[in-house]
DNA sequence: TCCCATGCTCACCAACAGGTAAGTACTGAA
DNA sequence: TTCAGTACTTACCTGTTGGTGAGCATGGGA
């Protein structure tokens, strides 16, 4: 599916990074993780409202391969896994804070401008 | 397509900027105007290699809608058109920098692993 | 004994982003 | 008279993304 072949030739950093933080839940889990440090598989699932235990897989599968998170696997009889960051995956986090800004902004521009439109 | 409705309630910052920058040509437009200030649309279609026109105006559109570029026309015979940031447009480009250097940084590291694996 | 919980995998589908190729209105050049 | 160039629009088609729902192996609680 997605996961695979991608590291394309990029055409410019931003290229790079957004195809490694391309994918719904990509972003939310990079912010839950750094949040609260380690989390289990079911933790992120709960902390994920609407997303589908398939597509918390693969988007973990595809962030474990780009190097952003660890997946810490418990040879234990109720299976259980723990995530969380890399140092990339934190510098990662780090690098979308701006954005993470710019697209606050632009929600309180968004509301304030429909609230001045008498 | 893609342009309408969005804006949709978001649930954080990076989900709202996400929204008005993920479109294969955008980031790269965003990079084209902030490089040459004003762009004609031939001129960009020519700067973006790959791109249809049908893709291209379809960005522009959303970007405009989104209020990240401004469009003018002129009402001349052989028509044209100039497209440059605005305001927001910029602060974006801004925003989106730390991202292409860590996109860039990503590049490098993944070459040297590749290279360093004899 | 059955169900739930753990963390997954797999098969099938729907929606959509993006691509291709054609057409439009106009003018100047060949 | 046909073609190129301007900036688009439109219809159609495909590949990717994400969603649904089932199944699997194991063990503890009801």
């Amino acid at each position: 599916m997605a996961s695979s072949a991608r590291r394309g030739p990029y055409i410019c950093g931003i290229d790079a990074s957004m195809d490694v933080v391309s994918g719904k839940w990509k972003s939310l889990i990079l912010w839950e993780l750094a949040n609260h440090g380690v989390r289990r598989f079911g933790e992120l699932r709960r902390g994920l409202p609407g997303v589908s235990e398939k597509m918390l897989i693969q988007q973990l599968r595809e962030m474990e391969q780009d190097g952003l998170i660890d997946r810490r696997v418990y040879a234990e009889v109720p299976p259980k896994v723990e995530y969380s960051l890399t140092d990339d995956g934190r510098s990662l986090n780090a690098a979308l804070a701006p954005l993470g800004d710019w697209g606050t902004a632009r929600v309180k521009r968004l509301e304030s401008a429909s609230t001045s439109a008498t």
